[in-house]
DNA sequence: ATAACTTATTAAATTATTTTATTAATGAAT
DNA sequence: ATTCATTAATAAAATAATTTAATAAGTTAT
C-alpha cells in the first residue's frame, strides 16, 4: 500500500528514492505554496526534473487530496496545458494576531485565501491567567462561529509581543507561568495543533508573501506600534538567529536618556521613537494645555490610546501631525542604521503607526538620507504595509501551512 | 567523448542528468572543502545517495584530478575505509589583504593550507594611480618568488576596505578611477583572474572556515582596525545584501557629536570607537604632557600609529589600556545593538585591535550586559579571532576556491 | 588459528528517471 | 475547411540509480 504524503512526511526510516520523492513533492508544494498555480512545464523547468517525473509527483498529490487540476490555461501557440495548484479546500488555517488592545482572527484557506476574519476584536493583552483564559476562549467562539467545521481546521498560528521560541512553543514575555510551553497549553484548551510565533516576523512573513513584496530578497519589516518590532527576511527566508529572539529592533541602546523602557534597560530606542513614547509625549501636551482634536472628543489624557492619536493625524490634526514626524525622524535615524548594516532592498513599514502613510513616510527618509551612506541607501526602497491590519494574521496562516508541510526550509 | 568537471560547469545548455551530476559533483567538492575529508559512506549519508553512484561521481573527479584518494583510515571495527578528499596540488589560490599601513600576502593549496605567505609587507595605501600600480607589482614580485609556478595559480582574491561590487568587481572607495572594473585591470597587469571582496567580509569567511567557529551558524565577525568593518555569515553562508554593501557597521549613526567621518557623515561609530578615535585621543593626551611608552621610544605624535598604541598595551603601558578600554566600552554598546538585532550565536572579535585581548574584551562584555537583552545576549558567544592576522589572506583565497569551483551558492 | 563480525567493494538485478518518439490539442494561415 | 506550426501529454525506449546480494578485507573474540 503507497503512503500518503502525510505518512511519508512523518515516517522514520525512509528509503532513498521514498526520501527523496518526499523532498521533491515538497518542493513542487513549496513552489505553488510561493508562486500560485503552475503547469508540468512549468515546474519541469523551476525543478530540473522531466515532465514524466512531474506527472507522476503531481498525480500522487492528487490523491493525497492536496493539489487540484485546475484546468486549461491559455498559451503561447498550440495545445493549451493544463494548470494545478494547492487544493484550496483541503485544508485551512488560523490565524491570530493579538495585539495590546484588540485581536485579529482570520481565517485561510490552502491557497492563503483569506475565508473568514474578525478585525479588532476587543481583547485586553494582560500577563496573567485569566486574560491567557479569556483568548483561549475567543479562539473557541471564532471557530464555532465559522463556516469551516472544526476538523478541517489543520493548525492555529498565533503571533505574540516579545521573546518567542518558535521552536519549541515557548512565550517568555506574556503567559509564562507554566512549565508547559504556552503552545501546547492553548492547544489543550482548543484541541488544534497550535503554534507561536513573534508578532512581528509573522507579519513580515505575511507582507513577503502576499504583500508589498515582489522579488526582494532581503527585506525588512518594521512593526511601529507601541513598541518597535522588527521581522528580517535573507534570501527570502525569515531570519531567526539562535533562540528566535532576532529583530529586538526596539531595544538597541541608542539615547542618552534616563526613561526606563519596558524591557527594564536605559537608551532604548523605544522609549522616544515608539508609540509608547509617542502617547506620553501626547499626554504632556495636553496637559501643558495644547489645542487638538483630541481635547474635542473629550478623551481624558490617561485614557488616551495611540489609535486616538493616528485618527487625529488622519484628521489633519496639528499636534498629532507633529508628533509623529518628530518619532519619524527618530525611527528614521534607526532605519538609516538597518540600511548600513544589512544593505537591503525593501524596508517596509507596517504596524499601527505605518497607516499615517506621509505623515510618518516622509521624516523617515529625510532622516535616512541624511544618516545612512548614499553609495548604500540608493539601494533600498521604502514602502508601506500593503496588508496594514491584516499582515499578521495571513502571516500566523502562512507559517502555520509551512510548518505542516514542512516547508520551513526548502 | 566526457567533458570534465570545469567544462561541465560552463558548459551552456546541460541536458537534465549532466546538470544534476554536476550539481551533485559541487556538493561532494563543498562537503571536502568545508569538512576535509570523507569516506563513501558518510558522503552517501550526507548527500543521500547510494554508495555506487558516490563511487562513479569520486572515480569522474579523480580522473579530473581535483580530489585523490587518500588510503585507509580507522574503523569502528572492520574493514577500513578509504577516504578521499581536495587533492591538494591541483591548483593553488592567492589571497592579498591590503591594509591601511601594509599588506598580507599568502598562497594556499586547494586544501586551503597556507603554502607561503608575507605578513605586513610596507605598502601605504592611497587613492590614486601609483599605489595602485605598486600594488600590482607586490603581487607580480610575490608570485615570480614563490615556489609555485604561476599557471598552477588558479585566480587572486585581494580584500580591499570599503564599498565592493563582489559581483562585478568594482570597488567604490579605493581606485575607483577607471571605466571597467578593478578587478578586471589588476586581472590585466598580473594575468592571472582577480575577485574583489570587502576586507571584513573576506576575514569572517576565513575565520569562519578555518578559525575560531565550530557549529555555529550565524555569526558576526567584527574588524577592529583604525575603522570597524563587520562580516555578517547567516546560516552559515556569507550575507552580502543587494550589492554587497551589507555590514557598514562602522558608520551606524550612533553618536552626537561634531566629528567629521572618513565617509563625510557626523556621528558614525569609527568617530568615537574605531582606531582612528583611537589615534587622536592618544595623540590629545601626548600634546597635553601625558607619560607613556610612546615618548620613550621617541614617536612624534603625527607619525603615531595604531600598531605603536597596541604594541604599548602590550608592554603594559597605562594610557594605551585606558584608552583602549574606553573605546572597548563603546564597541561594546554598539555590539550590544547588533545583539538585539541578530540573536547570533557566535560574535568573533577581529582585526589588529583583538591582539589586546583582555583589554578591549572586558570592557565589550561589560558593555553589552549592560546594553543588550539579557535573554537574547546569553545565547551570544564572544570570542577573540584566531587566524589574527591571516584571517584575510585565507579568507581571500577561500572565497576565489568557492567562486571557481562555482560553490557560492550550495 | 579460526570463527564471528564489521565494513568496503564489486556485480547483478531491479527500479526509477530521462530521452526520444508519438499522439493529441489548439490557433493561425492558406 | 484543411493544413501547418506549435505546444502538451502520453507511451515506449534508453539510460541511470538504487537495491540487493555476493565477495573481499580487516578486527575482535574465542
Amino acid at each position: 500500500m503507497t503512503k500518503t504524503f502525510f505518512e511519508e512526511i512523518n515516517s522514520e526510516n525512509p528509503t532513498g528514492v521514498a526520501f527523496k520523492n518526499v523532498n521533491l513533492k515538497k518542493k513542487v508544494l513549496s513552489y505553488f505554496a510561493n508562486t500560485g498555480n503552475a503547469t508540468i512545464a512549468e515546474l519541469g523547468k523551476e525543478l530540473n526534473l522531466s515532465v514524466p517525473k512531474i506527472t507522476s509527483l503531481i498525480n500522487d498529490l492528487i490523491n493525497d487530496g492536496l493539489v487540484q487540476d485546475h484546468g486549461k490555461v491559455d498559451s503561447t501557440g498550440g495545445r493549451k496545458p493544463n494548470v494545478y495548484g494547492l487544493a484550496p479546500d483541503s485544508g485551512f488555517f488560523l490565524g491570530i494576531d493579538v495585539k495590546t488592545h484588540h485581536i485579529n482572527i482570520g481565517l485561510t484557506d490552502f491557497q492563503k485565501k483569506l475565508i473568514s476574519s474578525v478585525e479588532k476584536y476587543p481583547y485586553k493583552l494582560t500577563n496573567n491567567q485569566e486574560s491567557l483564559e479569556e483568548l483561549c476562549q475567543i479562539i473557541n467562539n471564532f471557530i464555532s462561529e465559522c463556516p469551516i467545521p472544526k476538523e478541517k481546521i489543520l493548525g492555529i498560528g498565533i503571533n505574540l509581543s516579545g521573546r518567542i521560541n518558535y521552536a519549541k512553543g515557548y512565550s517568555y514575555s506574556f503567559f509564562h507561568f507554566h512549565e508547559d510551553p504556552l503552545s501546547k497549553i492553548i492547544e489543550s484548551h482548543v484541541g488544534i495543533k497550535v503554534f507561536l510565533e513573534n508578532d512581528s516576523r509573522a507579519m513580515a512573513y505575511g507582507e513577503f508573501c502576499s504583500g508589498v513584496v515582489n522579488q526582494e530578497k532581503d527585506v525588512l519589516f518594521l512593526n511601529l506600534d507601541y513598541g518597535i518590532g522588527m521581522g528580517i527576511m535573507i534570501n527570502s527566508q525569515l531570519y531567526y538567529g539562535k533562540s528566535g529572539y532576532s529583530g529586538e529592533f526596539g531595544h538597541i541602546p541608542v539615547f542618552r536618556n534616563e526613561i526606563i523602557c519596558k524591557c527594564g534597560k536605559k537608551g532604548c530606542l523605544e522609549t522616544e521613537a515608539a508609540g509608547w513614547a509617542l502617547v506620553e509625549m501626547f499626554k504632556e501636551r495636553l496637559n501643558e494645555g495644547a489645542s487638538t482634536l483630541i481635547t474635542r472628543e473629550n478623551i481624558a489624557p490617561e485614557n488616551l490610546l495611540l489609535e486616538d492619536i493616528i485618527n487625529a493625524a488622519h484628521n489633519d490634526d496639528v499636534l498629532a501631525i507633529e508628533l509623529i514626524a518628530k518619532i519619524g525622524e527618530k525611527i528614521g535615524k534607526g532605519i538609516a542604521l538597518l540600511i548600513n548594516i544589512f544593505n537591503p532592498e525593501l524596508v517596509i513599514l507596517g504596524g499601527s503607526l505605518s497607516s499615517t502613510e506621509e505623515y510618518i513616510l516622509l521624516p523617515i527618509k529625510s532622516a535616512i538620507n541624511k544618516y545612512s551612506l548614499s553609495l548604500v541607501n540608493n539601494d533600498t526602497q521604502l514602502k508601506v504595509s500593503k496588508l496594514g491590519e491584516q499582515a499578521g494574521v495571513i502571516g500566523a496562516c502562512l507559517l502555520v501551512r509551512n510548518k505542516l508541510l514542512a516547508l520551513e526550509h526548502i
